[in-house]
DNA sequence: CCCCTAACTGCATCCGTATGCAACATTGGC
DNA sequence: GCCAATGTTGCATACGGATGCAGTTAGGGG
């Protein structure tokens, strides 16, 4: 596609009979013109169709007001989710927003790395980070990066969590308290921090009633993890009657496998809850029971952060809202 | 947060004992360089931590790299899918994403005016642009733009599209065969092209067997527009037996709504068929004939278009695929 | 009517990188 | 041992815009 260069700051100038930096004060905010100085340059600038090249006034300004967002697969409705309220937040703010789609923690590092070339001024995260080595290379990069849910933080590195250990309590004495007596939990992929904290909450909320038995099902954060997991679970014998899945597809997932594959009704004979509460959460078939991290507060969290001076705090703690649906009333 | 500025070329030259464009060269792929020079350069730059800025890059070669992506609200799965098929394309091929959120073809215009700015290399857009004015104000800014299923194209505005009118007339075939006689068809909140083509394909062929009658109601391209569509379309008398939905969202509420609040059965008692191929749509609750426009495909289609010198098609066809699930199975 | 001040303007320079051009060094051929 | 060809290097400048500083102008007060 042949493009010919956009006209220049010196383009307008000449043509508006002013000199350059008329131009360039009159396009910067608090720049001190005259009226008439203004109306000409502006004049000029709308016939030949100008717009200020904001990456040459980032050269001189050092900043570029451009934001990284980095999220794991789009696929995952939560990401989804986490992404559109970054989006419309850093817009409203009128800070431009780069997209990387990222794997996992180590890839975040790569990415990190060729987005410090385009001088962001911050890197948001849906994704944690939790090995040492990793949050040591973002420090390298002097961009100010807020993760979700790290658990390890430094002067770079800052978090926001949603308080997942309290929120797993929190489920394990709701299920408890609607009947459930054998329980279960599926979990996700990896060994994540959300993961590691929301599944400690479920299974100490389990101790405080003497429960100490639980059974456990590895998925891949997917309504197919799900489905695979319960398939794991009740193959044989009485499976639980109150399972706690690490996020919502999951617990769709599982609820879908009970009821095709096992002839099991939710809630009747298994009570499930899920986390995130995704749109698809509320739906009939599902009613589920789940968790809402806030990301509204998540996101305001995390744009003070990257405004902060330093000596913020390192890690700051969101508390999420039980959605108690139908899927745990017995 | 106090940031200090990074290390330039300079910085790298001085410590490297070279001049500052033998520092470039070395960054620069072809540049000429010996080897014995670009060690000392590497060096240098590797104890300063030094990574070229791109943005001043972009000033000199007059491509940012970076390629602005616009979508529609996140919260519909579609959308998520477009962007994941997108950043990730766009990624292997070593470009950047900026994503902009975007409402309608309108904030579309003043978002195109704000990445011009950035230098955006091009424009993909999930939303199509159907208002003439709309595409004569994107045109001014000199930038390649590909939409979807736009109606209006010009020598910057080009469009990727599905043949959603074949589409929509392979699901009537479809419904009909199954043995739907009376049919409905629920609408999107706007006027847009891939809406109107979907309808009238459908409606041709149902024409074809000599169907005019065709109920309609309009939803939000959102699950509860379906189910709303639904309490309208059935709360007097029989409604259709044969639905089809503009999109996947669309189609499970109203599924569910036939469910829950008017006892009907799907497939047993009406057929339905939505259009997208979310994720959602192959899960047991909803098992859903659908169309698959081929994202992949769509995709690689735009980035050709983006690539292309002038002269290229200013629009490019796709075939969907008819996805057959039990929601239409009798 | 004059002087001082405030408001505005243009000049020059800088931001960090790319690149044409001339200068330079090295090597080989004769 | 001289010249030319080849391969490197640095100098200077350009990209588009922001801004300190000095100079200009207009306006107000005495």
């Amino acid at each position: 596609m042949s493009r010919t260069r956009p006209p220049s700051s010196i383009a307008v100038a000449r043509l508006a009979g002013v000199s350059q930096s008329a131009v360039s004060r009159t396009f910067t905010p608090g720049g001190i013109v005259s009226p008439a100085t203004r109306a000409k340059v502006l004049a000029a600038a709308s016939t030949l169709g100008y717009r200020p090249n904001l990456l040459s006034r980032s050269l001189t300004t050092g900043r570029s007001g451009i934001v990284a967002v980095a999220v794991g697969g789009l696929s995952n409705p939560f990401h989804a989710m986490a992404l559109d309220c970054f989006a419309t937040g850093l817009q409203r703010r009128g800070q431009q927003v780069m997209l990387v789609v990222v794997e996992d923690e180590w890839a975040l590092g790569s990415a990190v790395e060729l987005l410090s070339g385009y001088q962001v001024d911050a890197v948001l995260s849906s994704l944690s980070v939790n090995a040492r080595d990793v949050a040591e290379a973002l420090t390298r990069f002097g961009v100010p990066i807020v993760t979700m849910n790290s658990s390890v933080t430094n002067r770079w590195v800052r978090t926001v969590a949603a308080d997942d250990h309290e929120a797993g309590a929190a489920i394990a004495k709701h299920l408890y308290g609607q009947g459930a007596r054998r329980f279960g939990y599926i979990a996700g992929r990896s060994g994540t921090l959300a993961q590691e904290r929301r599944e400690a909450g479920f299974r100490q909320g389990l101790a405080e009633f003497g429960i100490t038995d639980c059974e456990r099902a590895q998925g891949n954060h997917l309504h197919s993890g799900g489905a695979a997991s319960v398939r794991a679970l009740y193959a044989s014998g009485t499976g639980p009657d109150g399972l706690f899945c690490l996020n919502d597809l999951t617990a769709m997932g599982a609820i879908d496998a009970l009821r095709v594959e096992f002839g099991l009704r939710c809630p009747e004979d298994v009570l499930v809850a899920g986390y995130d509460n995704i749109d698809g959460s509320a739906w009939p078939p599902y009613r589920l029971t789940t968790v809402d991290v806030g990301l509204d507060r998540v996101a305001a969290e995390a744009f003070a952060l990257i405004e902060e001076e330093d000596g913020g705090p390192p890690e700051v703690l969101v508390q999420p809202r039980l959605v108690l649906r139908a899927s745990t009333r017995s």
